[in-house]
DNA sequence: TTGAAAGCGCTAACAA
DNA sequence: TTGTTAGCGCTTTCAA
């Protein structure tokens, strides 16, 4: 049925002008034209009722609906993007959607292009930094303005992003040379928030496992490490990666320090560790207090919950929005902004043995 | 002619004809002729150049590209799709991006586009079926094809996305009119080997804890509990939702019932389930058997590890994207495709009390 | 309130 | 091997 409905279509109107698009498969694509044939009106004023814009006699703009009802026609994205000089696009560049991290930052952005008639075409770098760059460089081309969450890229390629006719904002990442344009997570106060719970319960020896380097994030968080060790913390650190399988690889050597708390990167890492203490017999919070970072969904579902570090994931998302739109309107001045963050207690932490 | 004259105003860089785009910032857009005008080529050569095809002798095109060089000079990428006649994007359209089963499915779908010289623009429906219809009209204008990851909109509206002139794929639900255009999963066989699996372990009397209705992949599941009341086995059926607030939330009501297993619709309501069930005292495996579906990574980090079942999702988004692919080259017999499943025992299963 | 027509930047015949 | 030019489908002056 509809497989007939569809070649009935296809066989009919006109059929003439079918070999100018020798590349496809022999479709017949309704223009602006043909709806403009088939009211009677002329192409601009089709145009006209599709955008909603200047004045159309009701009637001539019924007869214009009915036409683009009955033909079926769907304005063409590219001639739109390529005539009106932007496309109602907006890039979103991440590490890696599998985070949930980026999630709600997605989220909450598509929400503020949704209200500036944009979408969202989001990439995944798949935490490659050599492949962000060219990525970038493709999304850029097909977006009005560009975000890059978290980048890990060289800071030379970072600036050559920028500085373009299409604005770019940066999330989580702050360079001297990007001036202004970046929304950042005050990962500082966090993780000092974190130590400042471990002293106040009685931990003096801690030990952090840190996630991929490089990243300005991480800069932040040793500086925070550092800063705590000034209240008499001893902090060392492990390296590790930034998912479960990684913090149950280095909760072995987490352990061996004989640290009395673990800092885990992310919730991640913290579940892989918990996972390998319970394997091990080590006990959270009595053996070992353990925390983690982000609060995602999972945090508050394991044995014992994990007392974590919220990221207003939402906010951050819609602030990153904001200011794209700001910057794709022209203003020049977007303020860098720094989110704060919310320490969550739970029962992962406790008094050292 | 017209061209050049255009050109020619612009080149002059008297300053005058920048008002022309009163839209943007004040940026000058380096277009194809002007790559062509610095090096002294014509617009069919350096377009040549860039696309690597036809025939360009080493040093023009060693010239072209030193102007593109200087120039920072990028294709625009709506021109290049009006003119190509395709965008070279391909669409995909899932329930929601937080939800870890897209993610390899859209990596690996990713990975096919890439070897197709295409990239791939990704929409959340944000588990609205209202909205889905909507956001596949739009996506479905800026891509060459569109891939529908279990979409729960009305049939109707599903079949009208169909019989367009850009293909439409569908995975994980099954509709007569839908015809072959179809990767589906093999839910029947995998919950099936779940219950076959806890019958052998001597259960008789199982709950189902669902997920979602009106899925095609919920009747799938149904058909299979359906199946194996035929082996022996009581089957009775709590709702709930898709995630761990949803199986923490219906956990009392499971329990109720006085089964000596759960199966939980997938792994997030499982781990909700296994919160809950841990906050009770109620040990899994030794009090009640508990499975999950999805094979998510957490799943083997949970106390105990959960037995689920697992999806090949790379595979999944590696056939929808050559099947996708072929339906663009027009190819028009694409085969419905089942993708098989694997039984993951693990701890969370055992002998009933 | 309408329509004609000039672009938007690029590709791909078709000529040379 | 290279250049000229006619579209691609739409928006937007500018006249009428």
């Amino acid at each position: 049925m509809t497989t007939a409905r569809r070649s009935a279509e296809r066989a009919g109107h006109g059929g003439e002008g079918s070999a100018r698009r020798p590349s496809g498969r022999g479709q017949k694509r309704v223009t602006i034209a043909d709806v403009a044939r088939a009211s009677g009106a002329s192409v601009a004023t089709v145009s006209r009722v599709i955008n909603q814009v200047g004045t159309v006699a009701p009637d001539l703009a019924d007869r214009v609906r009915e036409a683009i009802a009955d033909l079926g026609y769907r304005p063409n994205a590219a001639a739109q993007g390529l005539a009106r000089g932007r496309s109602g696009t907006l890039g979103v560049l991440v590490p890696d959607l599998a985070n949930q991290y980026f999630h709600d930052i997605i989220k909450a952005l598509s929400a503020v292009a949704r209200s500036n008639g944009s979408r969202v075409l989001v990439m995944d770098s798949n935490e490659d930094p050599a492949a962000e760059r060219d990525l970038a460089e493709d999304l850029i081309r097909y977006a009005d303005g560009l975000l890059l969450c978290s980048p890990r890229m060289p800071r030379a390629d970072l600036i050559a992003l920028t500085g373009r006719d299409t604005p770019v904002l940066v999330t989580n990442r702050q360079e001297p040379g990007l001036g202004l344009r970046a929304i950042t997570v005050d990962f500082f106060r966090g993780v000092l928030a974190l130590c400042g719970h471990l002293a106040q319960l009685g931990h003096r020896d801690v030990v952090y496992v840190a996630g991929p380097g490089g990243a300005w994030a991480h800069h932040e968080r040793m500086r925070a490490l550092a800063a705590a060790e000034d209240f008499g913390l001893r902090v060392r650190t492990v390296d590790a990666g930034s998912t479960a399988d990684d913090g149950y690889a280095a909760a072995d050597a987490a352990l061996g320090t004989g640290a009395s708390a673990v800092m885990a990167y992310n919730d991640f890492v913290a579940l892989g560790l918990l996972a390998r203490f319970a394997e091990l017999g080590v006990r959270v919070p009595d053996d070992v207090s353990l925390t983690g970072f982000d609060e995602i969904d999972m945090a508050r579902f394991s044995a014992p919950p994990l007392t974590t570090v919220a990221i207003p994931r939402g906010r951050l998302g819609q602030a990153a929005g904001a200011a794209l739109l700001r910057l794709m309107a022209g203003e020049d001045d977007i303020e860098g902004e720094s989110i704060p963050v919310d320490l969550h207690v739970r029962s992962s932490t406790g008094a050292p043995p």
